[in-house]
RNA sequence: GCCGUUGUAGCUCAGGGGUAGAGCACUUCCUUGGUAAGGAAGAGGUCGUGAGUUCAAGUCUCAUCAACGGCUCCA
């Protein structure tokens, strides 16, 4: 007999060998068909696997997030198998399931091609393998024969997969007419997946390389009865509602034009408002905190992306250079060369230190083709860029500054998911990726690491990812609509200080290099703006909204008031409009709730008389009346508090 | 850049070898209407672009450009 340690802490003996689903059914036979895994000891397991000394176990459903992985893990197999079945002589690589939800596996075909046509087949396929109910067993296998087997089916990608695996360490799953080598954990039997649908073929390099061949990736998702499936189906639409390419349009904020280029915004009368607000409050911020605003050309000589050691990095995604009287010149894809030679521009001394510049900076990028999306990837933006000189002792004060106004801005915006990624450099890359300087690395990510530390700002560390120049720490941040992105980044620089040489004169008449912090808090205005609309769905606060009250005259024998409402609201500085249409006022409620303007303003005879408007709030409804002063006062305060809601 | 998909009116989409369609938006007229779509008429497209096949090409073929879903990349 073994002890099984349940969650709550109760215990309970068992035969050895016991399973997670015999466990189950001995407390009830509904629990036992909901179980399709186990947490057994910390470790998820099949819950057909059994178990053969005394252990904690928690039961896992698909309520449980492994519970989940391991369902959506075993309908990739469930795919696999019906791939084979149609496909005889595929190679697989691997098939994981998504934490964003649903799987992929990976596969080699040949020269045979699958259309996205072809996954309604491959559906109906799954589907009629899932009736079978085939278990999924799971075997121990030596190394050698497991070599064997996949040296019959001649599948080398599984070869290689077990190239890095340890005898004894091997396991085979089995279900119906596939066998796959695999880890696990496996949920019992094909069965339990009850709604399929596969959403997309892509190509994808064998092992994430571009340099290796593209294997065929097809992604799916599964749920355990099809009113979950049909439920993300419909969230899915939902997300697309609030997509900002299709707010973007909708809401006449920015526009592309195949005759402009690829991934070059023109932004419309709207999303320019949109953009002076920000520039509005990030200079008032940036005042604030003592910074002084540039404005720097948006090319430069080849000379100087070479000073600045960025040329050698980056020159595949800059545009190419121009070249005049003999000269090669560049569009700059980043500010801060230009930063550091007006820095260098006059002589300075430890009393100019900090000097912070900053400057919305245009830079141009040539992305890869296939990157660009949308405002959120683009060739030209707008950086909310600034650059910190400093020396070492001041450094921790304007680290910690510049994160301050991250979360500052955060609070205004109301984003409350995101996440710090500490990104480091990898000792391997130096030289190729990074500036080799292992020391100054190792001492100043030190330096970011004790501020983190220090400022109880949680973060997580990640290896491979800083800039040429020295560590950063990016911020992750997601859309209302699940999209993942990096927004901010705060930067620290080592070493492009030496390379302008840079110099301040020291207390003691010495000399001194500085440290340099790039930042750009708010990220582009592209990107940034981008974000902002799926965040709000369009529903801009007041503060940010283009228009921000429209007038709704019930018929035009009220213009007369209509227009000296609307001058009121302009010499107030509230951005109004006028809807003198010959619409019915349900139709321009209607049309104005779709625009998501924030106040719509309802006048007709009544109001005339009392002077007074009937108040509507965008989503809300009718919101009374009042004065147009009280109405004035209302909104103004609304707008210098850059209220997220009333 | 690579793999796959898609390009028809401002927007959403139908039409799949035989003279270009719908709804919404737009213009004009009627209607002066009180909190999410009043009515009528009209205008608008060399079907992404360029070649080819054909008596005939949105429709079939090829090339090219762009967008979309991924991969790779993001100072």
């Amino acid at each position: 007999m073994i002890n099984i340690t349940f969650p709550d802490g109760a215990k309970r003996a068992y035969e050895a060998g016991v399973t997670a689903l015999d466990i189950a059914k001995s407390i009830s036979e509904g629990l036992a068909r909901k179980v399709i895994a186990a947490n057994v000891n910390g470790e998820v397991w099949d819950a057909t696997r059994p178990i053969h000394a005394d252990s904690a176990v928690i039961l896992l459903t698909w309520s449980d997030a492994d519970g989940k992985k391991a369902f959506w893990h075993s309908t990739a197999h469930l795919m696999a198998e019906a791939v084979e079945a149609s496909f005889p002589g595929v190679k697989f690589w691997v098939g994981p399931p998504l934490d964003s939800g649903g799987f992929y596996y990976d596969m080699d075909l040949g020269d045979r091609k699958l259309s996205e046509e072809e996954l309604s087949a491959l559906e109906k396929k799954m589907n009629e393998l899932a009736k079978q109910n085939n278990a999924y067993v799971r075997k121990d296998v030596p190394k050698q024969e497991a070599i064997q087997y996949f040296t019959e089916k001649g599948d080398e990608y599984k070869l290689d997969l077990l190239s890095n695996l340890e005898d004894g360490n091997i396991t085979f799953y089995t279900q119906g007419n596939f066998t796959d080598l695999c880890r696990g954990p496996h949920i019992p039997a094909t069965g339990i997946i009850k709604a399929i649908k596969l959403t997309s073929v892509a190509g994808a390099y064998w092992k994430g390389d571009e340099k290796n061949k593209m294997l065929t990736r097809v992604y799916g998702i599964s749920f355990p009865n099809q009113k979950e499936l049909d439920e993300y189906l419909q969230m899915l639409e939902e997300a697309k509602k609030r997509d900002h390419r299709k707010l973007g349009k909708e809401l006449g904020i920015y526009t592309m034009d195949d005759d402009v280029g690829q991934g070059l915004p023109l932004w419309l009368p709207n999303g320019t408002i949109v953009i002076e607000e920000l520039e509005k409050l990030a200079k008032e911020t940036e005042d604030a905190g003592d910074y002084k605003r540039v404005v720097t050309p948006h090319i430069a000589k080849e000379s100087m992306y070479l000073t600045s050691g960025h040329l050698p990095y980056y020159q595949d995604s800059m545009y190419p250079p121009m070249e005049v009287d003999g000269q090669k010149y560049y569009l700059k894809s980043m500010n801060c060369p230009h930063h550091h030679k007006i820095f260098a521009a006059e002589p300075k001394s430890y009393k100019d230190l900090p000097l912070r510049l900053a400057e919305y900076g245009t830079c141009y990028r040539y992305e890869q083709s296939g990157e660009l999306f949308g405002l959120m990837r683009v060739r030209c933006l707008h950086m909310n860029d600034a650059h910190i000189y400093c020396n070492k002792e001041q450094f921790g004060d304007e680290f910690r500054a510049v994160n301050d106004m991250y979360l500052k801005y955060f609070k205004i915006f109301g984003i409350d998911r995101y996440v710090m990624r500490l990104s480091l450099h990898d000792p391997e890359k130096l030289g190729q990726k990074y500036i080799n300087e292992p020391e100054l690395w190792l001492e100043t990510e030190a330096l970011v690491r004790k501020v983190l530390v220090e400022s109880n700002i949680p973060f997580v560390e990640v290896k491979g990812e800083g800039a040429f120049y020295g560590p950063k720490i990016d911020v992750q941040i997601w859309s209302a609509i699940g999209r993942e992105f990096t927004l901010a980044t705060n930067q620290v620089d080592f070493a492009q200080g030496r390379r302008f040489n840079l110099q301040y004169t020291t207390a003691d008449n010495g000399h001194d290099v500085p440290l340099i912090i790039h930042r750009a808090p708010l990220g582009t205005h592209e990107r940034f703006i981008g974000f902002l609309l799926e965040h709000y769905a369009g529903k801009f606060p007041v503060w940010l909204a283009p228009v921000q009250v429209k007038i709704l005259p019930i018929s035009d024998k009220f213009s007369e008031y209509t227009k000296d409402v609307y001058r009121a609201l302009r010499r107030a500085g509230i951005r109004a409009e006028i809807d003198d249409r010959n619409e019915k006022i349900g139709k321009k409620i209607r049309d104005t709730e779709l625009m998501k303007i924030p106040y719509m303003l309802v006048i007709g005879e009544k109001e005339v008389n009392e002077g007074k408007v009937a108040i509507r709030r965008q989503g809300k409804g009718d919101a009374g009346t009042k004065s147009v002063e009280e109405f004035i006062a209302g909104v103004k305060n609304e707008i210098v508090n850059r209220a997220d809601e009333v």
